[in-house]
DNA sequence: CGGCAACATTCGGATGTCCTAAATCCGGAT
DNA sequence: ATCCGGATTTAGGACATCCGAATGTTGCCG
């Protein structure tokens, strides 16, 4: 990826292969159906350009079961990711944006910025790991390290836990989280778990709150360091 | 300016609006093959774009004429002149690049941006009034400052004067002119003009040097302060 | 095992931008 | 005053991306 890469990319290719990418690590199958749900388009919209991408040799497509990129493929949507959270990370940390507005910025300089930039952003920033979201920035060579934890739905009572990230793009759900405390690096422990899917009580270093079953799910932790 | 701009103008709208723009300024008609020539594109495509142009009140077309902005047409023009100007501004003074690398980045970054984010950057830099080339940047508004001045090339021997502005976009032209010390806020004398536009010999912060004719007509020049 | 609902694809069409080739226009030279 | 060459526009087509409607597939469930 260093040195020239395949270079008239549109926006909608690597968005396609973003969200391709970004339903795979997920486990969740790349189907025709589920992409255009992620991008907003119509399924036939979809069809079209995984027909034209699996030709230009970015994508494997089986017909009627779904697509899964190839190493060209995955190659350039990590390039992607890498610049969204680049620039993610940049703009919190050099333009007083904060982590529940930089996503659109992010969104729309991923697809215009050069190699060039991208590098001397991470530069700046002394090649960091993760973004703001605590999501793992991958190597200007295609590598990205693995999120290890639970979800905080699933941790047991009583145990001291680290955010390690927050898998979540809504703005105001964002803010809402952050008010909470429950951002990467906070150090958190549930104190109550109601049945049925209710709400988890938690203790934050914002105090002690709850919240939904859903939330919670975006958010992974690990065992507090030490 | 300042608040919702037109949501969905393309890269290309802003580029041919950019165009014309500049051609205006600078004094020349704008007509279909200069547009055409500065943009590398086609008569006919410019001729079509123009037509589709007018008739969204961005531009006033005389066939056959040339065309001229509206007040909505030059409003987007400078919003984008303004970005363009702000990025490179940027992109010198915080993340390393020169000013004969900046311009292919800029170009591309001025369609990206938000509102914001221009806004952010301006912050950074203290609202400048100028660009790392001495361009003025136009403000938020629309209101951009007038280049007065005259030509290296029109500049009488032995008189001190200040570099304002180096209307130059090429790279290479760019370092060499560094390398001569020629750069906004220098100040030089200009020591000897050889006839039949041969070359300008001056004096600069960097030495005594000597420009052709075609260069020195893109330095900008005011009297030197006191 | 047949049918049906859900999902995927193909078809035909719209838009936006670009091109080359073929008219058409305009202004200066004869 | 006419004509010619250069500039401009129109005509016709190529792509890329999107859509809705129609058509195929798949696999579950009775």
């Amino acid at each position: 990826m260093g040195a020239t890469v395949a270079s008239a990319v549109t926006r909608s290719v690597e968005d396609y292969l973003k969200a391709i990418y970004r339903l795979s690590t997920a486990g969740q199958p790349a189907t025709t159906s589920a992409i255009a749900a992620l991008l907003e388009l119509s399924a036939p919209s979809v069809s079209g350009m995984v027909k034209r991408l699996s030709e230009q040799g970015l994508l494997e497509h089986v017909p009627y079961r779904g697509v899964a990129l190839t190493a060209a493929g995955r190659r350039l949507a990590l390039r992607t990711v890498r610049r969204h959270r680049l620039v993610e990370s940049y703009l919190v940390a050099y333009l007083g944006y904060s982590w529940d507005t930089v996503h659109d910025e992010a969104e729309r300089l991923e697809h215009a910025i050069s190699d060039e930039l991208a590098e001397r952003m991470a530069t700046a920033l002394g090649n960091p790991g993760v973004d703001p979201h605590g999501d793992p920035i991958p190597t200007a060579d295609g590598d990205i390290a693995e999120v290890t934890g639970m979800p905080l739905s699933d941790v047991p009572e009583g145990v001291a836990v680290e955010v390690r990230r927050v898998n979540e793009h809504d703005a105001e759900r964002l803010r809402y989280l952050a008010s909470l405390g429950l951002v990467p690096g906070a150090v958190v422990t549930v104190t109550g778990r109601l049945p049925f899917d209710g709400p988890i009580t938690l203790s934050t270093p914002a105090g002690t709150h709850a919240v939904g079953p859903g939330l919670a799910a975006d958010i992974v932790c690990s065992r507090a360091a030490e």
